[in-house]
DNA sequence: GATGAATGAGTCTTCATTCAT
DNA sequence: GATGAATGAAGACTCATTCAT
């Protein structure tokens, strides 16, 4: 088998197994059953357990880093709204995708060694910065509401994060219809009168309105 | 010693150690040492790691269950917000007040054994239902927007979890001032209009008159 | 309470557990319990669990040794196989009254060091030197047919130790009646013409007569 | 090394040590350096002390099933006598053969765990009924006197215990030997004097022809 | 490259014994 | 004397990693 396929295989497995019992109760024994290969051999592909997590994180967190754009203010681009919900969007598609590894992200982000726990925090604290500067932005624009930028950046992460973990594999609920109640909800939480009128939001005396409009924008 | 009292020092270096470490990490020779008693010590108060940890994450769980009261609605009750707002308050003072227990259950939530997992699961769980009961009983009394109740309970859950356990330790905000942020944010991504004037929220463009008149007009 | 009043009070709960638990898995705790005392208290009678374990294997050993009577030849003694028999009728009554003394040499007669270990075979070869030494006499003194005495006695021995170890709880059958089964046999298994017929065990070919004599010997 | 090559030397170190310290006092550094493996190795091929222990009770155990067969009456079938003889040097084989296994049954036979004493106190029971068994039929027949066969097949038993434990690994006396002599023991114990004929046992009176002569002048 | 037997440091847990009160 | 909390040596077992074939 070519090196790159067979690496690939043990990280596919790999993968499952680390997202279904975490880091320290998935045993190398586990990994190796899971892909056909002997003890030795898992050994020539990565240089130790923590390697191949470490691997599978990195390459959650990048792909994550990718999809969360940041907002660009500008002639020819989209709305804000509308990249948010590009990025929530995104996001989602890859949680769908790659749910055995984004729920390693999710559910067990914390407890490995002092090196990659802090690199997942640093990457939601990245997140959450991102999000205070949108918000920053957003209140020079008059767009938001006056608020603890900071304070509302975490709650706005914290929310996508439940919402996400908790429900991205819920079969009923379409994940366009999810991403686009997350984004309601948020937007709402900070939105000045104006952004929320551009957004289509002021539905709270006729839902029917509103409903329908976020009904078409769902992908 | 008195029993009681050198268990509860050994619970207090245990939590200690447990929150910096996590479950897998801490070893028994760590609490051990950090309490300054010998390893068969330990064993005379506790059967096992996970006999200790499993106290320490009731202690948590059942504190939080008394701190987070179901919203009462009738004559000479506080009014919802009010409620939510000494729900968030208590919590937060529990979080203070003993921040590395609520670490154990903020950052390590996952990653223990099948059962102490689901233990933690069922506590998140148990909560947004009780937050998205709560929404569906705003929905019917016309105080909450319509809206995906059950995705909206998990944004909020999600929210406040990492807004306090990642900024309640911030020196600078007070805990009262956090509650507020995060209570203020919530309510607007999902109240009516009415419930934000009863709550003092319709503050956005000109507390005052003007504001109110616009938005009913825009309505 | 008196100290020595204390002390029997120990061994006797002492003596019941490593009875029925053995040596090695009765432990401290177990003996304490027992006793109702304190485990300081415990090593203020004892040195340790050995040394509780020895007195009581001493004891035991010392009791069967006394009882075991060396055969006396002479004018005034009672017969040989009266001599036996009362020997074998004490022994019984030793076992019956200190079941649990009895079943620790009977049972777990090995195991314990090397020199309690040691202490207990010796007693074993004594007995079986002393028996030996009867049948070697009773060849002299042609009452006893011509055999390997060193065979011959380890047979007799482990007979006993076993029907003894066995047998002697059951209840339908009197010690006594027990006492003759063992006699019986082994005094058929060794002796001469001439020994049988002044034991009365000639009842081969006229039962009737035989087992009518057995039983007027029993106690 | 092969693995079941591994597996037999790791044994035959284990047995040595069990045999000659007992369960309790063996552990399991003892085998490995016995054996002269690393810890994990032990365990790469059993699952715990215990699990080893228990498997080398159970060779002893079933090869001496093996080794013990009912006795068969029958056209054709070999007299009882030549069965028991055959029987017993089987079982002498074996014990001289695997002199360590057979210690642990014969010298260690209680106080490992409530199953494993349990399983060899069912054993030697097997063969006590086995032996009581042959007793009652051999009354049937009127070749065994009349007695408490219980009683009397714990006399057997308990002196084939302890004559082959003690005896069999004496260099002077031979194996064969020793068999006649335990043999020549129970059956005289036993037998009504049809069987001693057949066995050949009436030697007492009339061994050849001048013994014979000499011993009824001595009488 | 592939294998899987071998390794041994690391960990939890037990329990006989001590000692301050 | 009596107590029982404290001790720590000892022992069983695990598992990531290595290495000879």
């Amino acid at each position: 088998m070519e090196r790159q396929e067979r690496r690939a295989q043990v990280l596919r497995h790999a993968k499952r197994i680390f997202a279904r019992k975490g880091y320290h109760r998935t045993n190398i024994a586990d990994i190796i059953t899971g892909a056909g290969i002997a003890r030795g051999t898992f050994y020539l592909y990565f240089q130790s357990k923590r390697d191949i997590f470490e691997e599978l994180l990195e390459q959650a967190l990048r792909e994550l880093r990718n999809r969360i754009q940041r907002l660009r203010i500008g002639p020819g681009e989209a709305s804000p709204v509308d990249q948010l919900r590009d990025n929530l969007n995104r996001v989602l598609r890859f949680v769908l995708a790659e749910r055995e590894l984004t729920d390693i992200l999710l559910n067990h982000s914390t407890g490995f060694d002092r090196e990659l726990d802090g690199r997942i925090r640093e990457f939601y604290q990245r997140v959450a910065e991102q999000i205070q500067r949108s918000l920053d932005l957003g209140i020079e624009m008059d767009l938001v509401r006056k608020c603890d930028t900071r304070a509302v950046s975490y709650c706005i992460l914290g929310g996508v994060k439940e919402a996400v973990g908790q429900l991205s594999r819920e079969r009923r609920r379409p994940a366009g219809r999810l991403a686009e109640e997350i984004l309601d909800f948020g937007l709402r939480g900070v939105a000045r009168h104006e952004l929320l009128a551009a957004a289509g939001l002021l539905n709270d005396a006729d839902p029917g309105q509103g409903a329908a409009f976020i009904e078409r924008r769902v992908d």
